[in-house]
Parts: C-alpha cells; structure tokens; sequence
DNA sequence: CGACTAAGTTAGCGCCATAATTTAACACCG
DNA sequence: CGGTGTTAAATTATGGCGCTAACTTAGTCG
C-alpha cells in the first residue's frame, strides 16, 4: 500500500530518462528540439545532457545548418557506450545475438537443441555456450555487455528467485537465471516470456511504433498474445497476463493439450488447423512431423481445395472472433498479427480475419483499432529481449550498474 | 508522445495526494504513522499536513494516549469540508445520491423513467430534478459540492465534448454533460460507465479493498465488467475497455442483442437464461415482463426442476469459462462477481462457476486469483459514481478549484 | 562587414525534501 | 514527588533541482 517512493532527486533521474529515452527513439535531435518535445526547460536540458554526455552515454552528431542562427548540435545516444545480449529460447533451438545500443546487429549464435521436450540443463548449457561466442565473435568484452534478455515459453515468475512454469513443455517451476549463474554468467540477466518479447520488438522496431495501447499476437505452433497498456507490456499479478491462446471460444468443443475445451490455440494453433484439416478429409493420415511444411502444404491446396480453403476460412473466423474480444476488452488502438502461421497464411486470409472481427466486436471500440500485419521478422524474439536490458537503462536514465554521479 | 510532465513543484503536490489518500483510505493517523506508512520524513509530513490543516481539508481527531511519550495526535479527513454527489443512471430510472467527505449518505432521490428506452432529454430532466432535491433536502450549500459522478449504461468518450454511446438503448454520441450544462448545472461533472463506477465502490468499500489487480464482473440485465490494472480502472484507447459481456464464447452460437454470435451475454445475461429456459421446456409461454421475478422463479424451481437446475448449471459453466478468459488475459488477484442477477443465484451456483473457471483457466493463473461475490448493495453504482469527484480530490492532493495556496 | 536570428549557456531565485535539533507530553522509578 | 527515559511533533539548517531571464556563441543575409 505504498505505491509511490520517497521522490527526491529522482526527479533528476526522472528528467535523464526522459531526455535519454527521447534520443533512444527519435533519433539525432538538437537540444532545442529535445527542450519543446519534452517540455523541460533549455537550461535544464543543457544540464542534463551535459552530464550524459560525460557520463558517454550520449554524443554529438554532428550539425544542421540552419538559415540564419547558429546551427543546431545534434545528439544521439552511443551506439558504442555498451552492448545487450538477446536470446530466444525456443521449443527447438536456442538463438542468441548481440547487439550494441543502437540495435545493430554485430553477432549471432543459433544452437539446436536434440531433445524433443527441451531439457533445462541443455537449455542453460546451450545458452551459456552461445554467449560465450558471440561476445567472442563480436570480439567485446563482457563488462561493455549492458544486461542479457531472455525470452523464453512460458510465464516468467518474478520473486526471490526468478521462476520459469511452461505448462505445455513440462517445466514446472524452473529457475533459469540461478542455474545459468551456475554456468559462470555473471552479466544482469532479464527474462520474460518469448510472446512478450516479441510483442515489445514490435512496439519498439515494428508495426507497433507510436501506439500507446496495443495487442500483438501471435499464431504460430502456439497461440499468445503481448498486451500493451499504456506503452507499459502488461503483465498482471503475477506476470501470467496475456494467455489468450487459452482463453475458450467454443465452450465445450475440441480438446486442447492444455487440459480444457475449446480453447482458441485447440483451434487455431498450427496444430489444431492441420487436425481440422485432417479431419475435414476423412481423418486419413498421420500427425504431421513439420508442422511449417504441413501448413504451406494446406495453403498451397486452397486455390484448389474447397476443403483446405473451408479450413482456411473458418481458421481465420476464429482468430477474428478472438480478436474481437481482445478488442472488447483491452480497447487498443492497434492490434498487430505475428507469428509464422499467420505470415504463412497471408495477406488475403487478413482480410476474412479482419471482417470476423467486426463481425464479433462492438462497432465502437472496432472502429477505433487497426489490425496490422507485423513488420519484424523470425528474430523478432531475440530483438525484443534485448530491448529488456536497454528499457531498464532508459528507465534508470543511466547505467544502473553506476551510482556514483560526478556533475558537471 | 510528450508521456511526463515538466515536474517542478508538482511533487509537493504529489505528497500532498500521497498523504491525503493515505488518510481517506486508512482512517484517522497519526504524523508519525503516516510518516511510516508513506515513506515521507516526519519533517514533511508535519509541513505538508500543516498545509492540509490550514486548508480544512483535514482535522486532529483526538488523540491517543502512549506507553510512555508525547500522545500522538490523530488526523483525519475532514468529511465536512466537502460534498459529493453520485448518479446512477439506469435504464429505468435516475438514482442521485449526496454524501460527505466520509461517504456518509446524506440524501438520496431516486426517479422513475417513463418510457421503456430512456430518451435522453428525459435522464437529463430527472438527473438535474434530482440534484436539486438532494441538495435541497440535505440542506447544503452549491458551493460546498466538490463534483457530480455519474454512472451511465454504455461507453463513456472523453473529447472535447463527452460523448456517451449505447448501443444496446440506441444512444450513439449523446452530450450528457453539456445537456446538463444546458439545464443550469454547473457543477463540475465526472461521467463513466456504471460498470466501472461500481467496480470503483467495490475497490474502494469492498470485496476488492486492498487488490492492486482485480475484475470486478457484473452479472444482470446486461453483462459487463470493470478492469482494474495496478490499482487503476482500466479504460483503453476510447474508454470503452472491459466489455465483457460481447465477447464470444460460442463460436457461432447464440444470436445476441448487439448483432453477433455466441457472446456471453446472449447466454448469462437475465434475458440469455430465461430464453434457455423457456427453450429447455419446449418454447412455450411469453417472453417475460419482470426479468428479476422471473428469473427468482427459476431459481426457486431448479430444487425440484431437473431442467431449472440444468439451466442454472450451464449459466455457472459458461460464466467460469468466461471468468477464466478474465483470468487468462488479465491475470488478476481477485475477481468479485456482482450483479443482481449473479446475487440471484446464490451461494452454491458460485461453487459451479469456481468449478468450470479451474477448468477452463491456466493452472497457474488461476492458483493466484481468489473469487468472491461483490459485498455492496444495489446503491453501489452511485457511490462509485460519487467516489469520481473524491478521486480526482485526492489525485490532485486538494481541492482542484483553487489554484492559490498560501503556506503555512 | 555588421545586423539579424537562432542555439546554447550562465546567473539568480524559489521551492522542496532531508537530517539534525529542539520542544512537548507522559510513565516509570527511586 | 521530582528526575530520567521514551516517544512524538515541530523547527531549523542545508543542499539539490529546475525555472526564468539575461547573456554568449555562431552562423547567414543584405
């Protein structure tokens, strides 16, 4: 019941984060700028920026010429001051990349995993192991390493120690950040859950930019969700918020290998498509092995196939229904469609998603969303995890590691 | 995209807010408990609260004897210094309410609507008839009115004109508050959904006192819901988030009275369950008058009715799962069930809704929320309206209407 | 080459929170 | 019955921060 601190100069650390974040988005800006775009005066941003600037958080960029006055020095933010680390921890594979501040991509590692039902020992080796190489391969050394962001299936549990549960592949309360602290990592660790991840690349790099309250979603093997409230990634009491690939659309139908009935994923899942699919053609043949091939497979046959294209349809009047009601709850102003199932379903599937959307959403609040394709790719993950290492430095308005402060 | 604002002495406001809430919320304190509670030095509590006193904004409440020591002076909110009124705007009639600063009711006037779809010019007649008798009856002063909450059926847009939209009555962008302005109130006016006025009451005096994260659901004519995020009712883009009621639940299923398919509403809401009842009996008799008898009838029959009891125990099935869809997307701490039509159906029915939520929820999500049903009355509409003007007192850390302030 | 214009910096001021100190009230103990 | 210890409130001293306003710098145009 103590929601707001002490707040005594960290109206200071306030007005660096704001300053910082600022320049992190909206690329080189002169201080005047930086003063109308956030309301502070010019000589407190003169201040503030003289302090990043010794703290070589932020640089000068260079001049604008400008038809009579002295031009304006514009700044930007370091891209060399420090590196992140993101890392995709996926049900098949591990992939781990660096990157500096300006999101450049400067290495990459991408590690198989063999089990089927990813082990957590081999996870943590695999991720231990691609760090170790793309620090190499960038040829940095780890105390220029910011933080690594980890996104991973399945919610992330923050208390004492930080607990991964992923229902569907079997781990029941792992604690990822103390076993990879065992493996000799010692940089700042920030783990969330892939979804979330990637919902933030898209808000950040993407199709998200500049919305305030924002759904990404994703239908891919699994189904899930990223809700943006605010600009902040929601994530509830206990950081489970956003599972709307579970949430029921047909109460009481198909079975879902979460344990209900009905859930959207048991329907729309890349799975639960190629089972309709399955059945839809008399229940002939066995359980696909590469779902991805299976499904371009079914995509190709609709321009032919009344059945691939039936299932098709009625796949995108589901996921318009669950969008509907992600837009009757959440009222965003943008919902954005990611993950490889939908991309491989395409654009013109959109457009039957789009009309069983309005469909089953309330005029008003449907008239106020756009639904959008997302614009990152496959390493979208990766990217947004390592956007969880750099949000923590916008938000502290500097390094966090530092508290030592000289003033200019 | 400017989020922060220039921050100068708007933290004295700040702790001026912080010490008022602290106080309307946790009763009559002591500097020294508040200095605890809060955070604050005692230095600043005693200087802000001087300020609070000097503004009759608070008042010493006694004081309380010590083992030992000076007796610590208690400080309360003074009720007196103010007055709120709140309105429920119902599709039957106008219920105004005035209490003090404590929430004490002093006066209440509840009006009768004639026609059957409430005609705007009407709600805004009687709304304004019965501002006038309560402050009238409870013989206070216009000046001493802090502010007007008024809880409407529908979606509230906040513009340059407040606009309210009702699909479901045929209102669509109605200017309730410059109708008002038009009938000579000029008092500051604050308007929301009823849904969310009561989730408000609920946070504030009841089941939901003490949750950070809940869904206060609400079970009646009409079926909706108010979202609490970090201890703020959640709005949306448009403010028209927490539609419960219109979200699908069954694909394709039930007609609904918005237009789709398969909403909740069409299957919990009074008219949903007795329309399922009448089918369950074969068709026959007449759509009913009285939704509130009618549905008393059905609960009183499903004793020795296998087929009242059936109804009663699908409306449970479908409620959970569209719980555990709150539940899944939201993640909450609490949820508290109200509305007349869930407070019909009792204690037991809630064990059958608790039952199907497990099932159709995440099991982790659903370990860490509690259900319960809602503790406030049929008033709670207007005293969550009448909470809007306190709300916005104590966010402001004083009377919003005066600018000048004078130090102690 | 000097006046004009715009960007950025320096100086002065007020405000606010913290920490240390003082004042106040009461209980216990000898 | 007065001294001493304890606890709480009030007061004073100190330092930080951001705003306003004046000033300096650096170009361009006539």
């Amino acid at each position: 019941m103590e929601p707001k601190r002490t707040t005594v100069r960290d109206l200071r650390r306030h007005n660096r984060s704001t300053l910082l974040s600022k320049l992190f988005f909206d690329g080189p800006l002169s201080r005047h700028e930086l003063s109308q775009l956030t309301g502070l005066s010019a000589a407190t941003v003169s201040n503030v920026t003289a302090e990043l600037v010794e703290d070589r958080l932020i640089v000068e960029a260079g001049l604008v010429e400008s038809d009579g006055g002295r031009p304006r020095v514009l700044l930007r933010v370091d891209p060399k001051y420090a590196h992140v680390v993101g890392i995709d921890v996926g049900e098949t594979g591990v992939k781990v990349e660096l990157f500096d501040l300006s999101m450049t991509r400067l290495a990459a590692a991408d590690l198989q995993l063999n089990s089927i039902e990813p082990d957590p020992a081999e996870v943590v080796a695999r991720t231990a192991e691609g760090l170790r190489q793309v620090i190499e391969t960038a040829d940095v050394t780890e105390s220029s390493v910011l933080g690594v962001g980890i996104g991973v299936p399945g919610t992330v549990e923050k208390g004492t120690r930080t607990l991964v549960h992923a229902q569907t592949i079997g781990w029941d309360a792992v604690p990822l950040p103390s076993m990879l602290r065992d493996q000799g990592i010692r940089l700042p660790l920030f783990l969330d859950n892939g979804a979330k991840t990637q919902g933030q690349a898209e808000m950040w790099f993407g199709a998200g930019r500049g919305a305030r309250h924002a759904v990404i979603v994703l239908v891919g093997s699994g189904v899930g969700a990223a809700v943006i409230t605010d600009g902040q990634t929601y994530a509830g009491y206990s950081s489970s918020a956003g599972e709307w690939g579970h949430t029921t659309i047909v109460y009481g139908g198909r079975q879902c290998r979460c344990g209900a009935r009905g859930c959207l994923e048991a329907y729309v899942g890349a799975e639960g498509i190629l089972d309709r699919y399955r059945k839809a053609r008399g229940g002939r043949g066995a359980v696909d092995t590469d779902e991805q091939a299976a499904l371009a497979a079914l995509v190709a046959a609709a321009d032919s196939s009344k059945i691939a294209a039936k299932v098709l349809d009625d796949t995108a009047g589901y996921v318009g229904a669950g969008i509907a009601n992600l837009v009757n709850l959440f009222n965003p102003e943008r919902i954005v469609i990611g993950g490889w199932a939908a991309l491989a379903m395409g654009g013109q599937w959109l457009d039957v998603v789009k009309k069983s959307t309005a469909e089953h959403a309330l005029r008003h609040a449907y008239e106020q969303t756009s639904i959008e394709l997302c614009q990152l790719g496959p390493d979208a993950v990766a990217v947004g995890a390592a956007t969880l290492p750099v949000a923590a430095l916008l938000e502290a308005g500097g390094d966090p590691r530092e508290s030592s402060r000289s003033v200019a």
